[in-house]
DNA sequence: ACCCTATCTTGACATTGACAAAATCGCGAG
DNA sequence: CTCGCGATTTTGTCAATGTCAAGATAGGGT
C-alpha cells in the first residue's frame, strides 16, 4: 500500500508489504495478471527486492497458498464438527479471501513440496474428513460422502467466484450456500 | 505440432493450427504458462502471424473458450436428459479436454462479450437447468436443486483437474464422478 | 497482365522475470 | 565507541514476451 522507506535505505518488514501488495494485485487481476515490479512499485522499493525474500515468482506464490492454507485450516477448524457450518465457512473463505482461495487450489502456480504448506493443507483436509464422516449412512460409503461433500461445497465456491451463477450477483453468497448445502443428505438437522 | 510452411510463404489455414499448439501448450503448463511466440514457433510460423487471426493473447483465449463451450454444450446434449448422465459427462468433458475446461471458467483470462461464446454458454446452461430440474422434489426448490446439482459435478471436476483428491491417480475419475453423484438425492433410479 | 485483399514477415519498443555485483543498514564483538 | 560482518536493498543487465507498425508475398478476380 504505502511506501515502506522513508529516506535512504530500510530494513522494514518488506516480506509483509510485498505479500500484501501481492493478494491486493490478485484481487484485482486475478492469479496471473501482475508483476513483480508492479508489486515492488507498490511497495516503494525497488523492481528486485521481493527476490530476496521469495526466491522468484513461483516462490511468493508460493508463500500466498502456505498463508492460505493456514488461515483456511484455523477457518474450517473454528466451524466445529457440523458438516453444514464447516462447507458455509469453506465458502465464506472462499468469498472472504478471494485471492488466497484463488493461487491455493491452482498447484501450477506454487511449489507443492513446501513443508509448512503440507501441513496446512493436511489440517484443513483433516476438518474435512472428520465433519463430512457422520454425513455417511454407511461407513462403507464414508469415502465417496466426503468427496460429494467438498466437490458440493467446493463446486459452489468456484462457480460464484467465477461469477457463472446468475444468482451471483444479487444474493448473499453465504445464505445461498447454506441452502445448497442443505440438500444435501444428511446435514438438515445437525444435532 | 508440425510447420506448416514448405517453402517461402504460405497461405493455410493457420487458425486451427495455432488453436491447436495453444491447447497443447495448455495441457503441459495450464492456461498461463506459454507464450504467443512459443506458439508461432511450434507451427512454423513468425512470432507475429498469430496476431492476425486473434488480435492479441486474450483473442486467442477467447476463441479457445468459445470453441470449448460448444463442444461442451454438444458433449451434455448427447447426454440426454437425465441428470446422472449429464453429470457424468460434465465430469467427462472435463477430464478429458482439460484445456478447454481450465480456459472456460476462467472468465478473467477472455472477453465474455464474444457473441459465438455465450450463445454456447447458454446452450450448455439449458442442458444443464432442464435435467436438474427433474431432481427438485418441490417446484420451489428448483433453482436451488439446479445450484447445487452443478456446483456437485463442477467441483468434483476442479478438484479431480487440480489433483486435490487423493485417490485421482488410482481411479477412473468418470466412475468416481458416478458414484459420487448417485449421493445426490434422486439420481439413483433414473427412471 | 494487373491489382487487390488477406495473409504473413520483419523490425522495433516497452515490460517483465531473473541474475550478478555493488551499496547500505543494523547489530554485535572487541 | 567503532569496526566488521551478514542481512537486506539497489543498480545494472540480459533474454524473453506482447504488441504495434510497416513492408512483403500469394492467390484470385477483372
Amino acid at each position: 500500500m504505502r511506501p515502506i522507506k522513508q529516506n535512504g535505505y530500510h530494513h522494514g518488514n518488506l516480506r509483509r508489504a510485498v505479500l500484501d501488495a501481492a493478494l491486493e494485485a490478485i484481487a484485482e487481476s486475478g492469479p496471473a495478471g501482475w508483476s513483480l515490479r508492479e508489486l515492488a512499485r507498490r511497495a516503494g522499493v525497488s523492481h528486485a527486492a521481493p527476490a530476496h525474500h521469495f526466491g522468484d515468482k513461483t516462490g511468493l506464490l508460493t508463500a500466498v497458498a502456505a498463508e492460505g492454507f493456514g488461515m483456511f485450516a484455523d477457518a474450517l477448524e473454528r466451524a466445529g464438527d457440523d458438516a453444514l457450518e464447516v462447507g458455509v465457512a469453506y465458502v465464506r473463505f472462499a468469498v472472504g479471501h478471494r485471492p488466497y482461495f484463488e493461487v491455493m487450489f491452482r498447484p501450477e502456480l506454487y511449489r507443492m513440496d513446501d513443508p509448512g504448506l503440507t501441513t496446512a493443507r493436511e489440517r484443513a483436509a483433516r476438518v474435512l474428513l472428520t465433519s463430512s464422516g457422520r454425513l455417511s449412512p454407511a461407513p462403507a460409503q464414508e469415502r465417496l460422502t466426503t468427496i460429494a461433500a467438498w466437490s458440493l461445497v467446493h463446486g459452489f465456491a468456484c462457480l460464484w467466484l467465477s461469477g457463472s451463477l446468475p444468482e451471483a450477483a444479487r444474493e448473499d453468497p453465504e445464505a445461498l450456500a447454506r441452502s445448497v448445502i442443505r440438500l444435501f443428505p444428511g446435514t438438515s438437522s445437525p444435532s
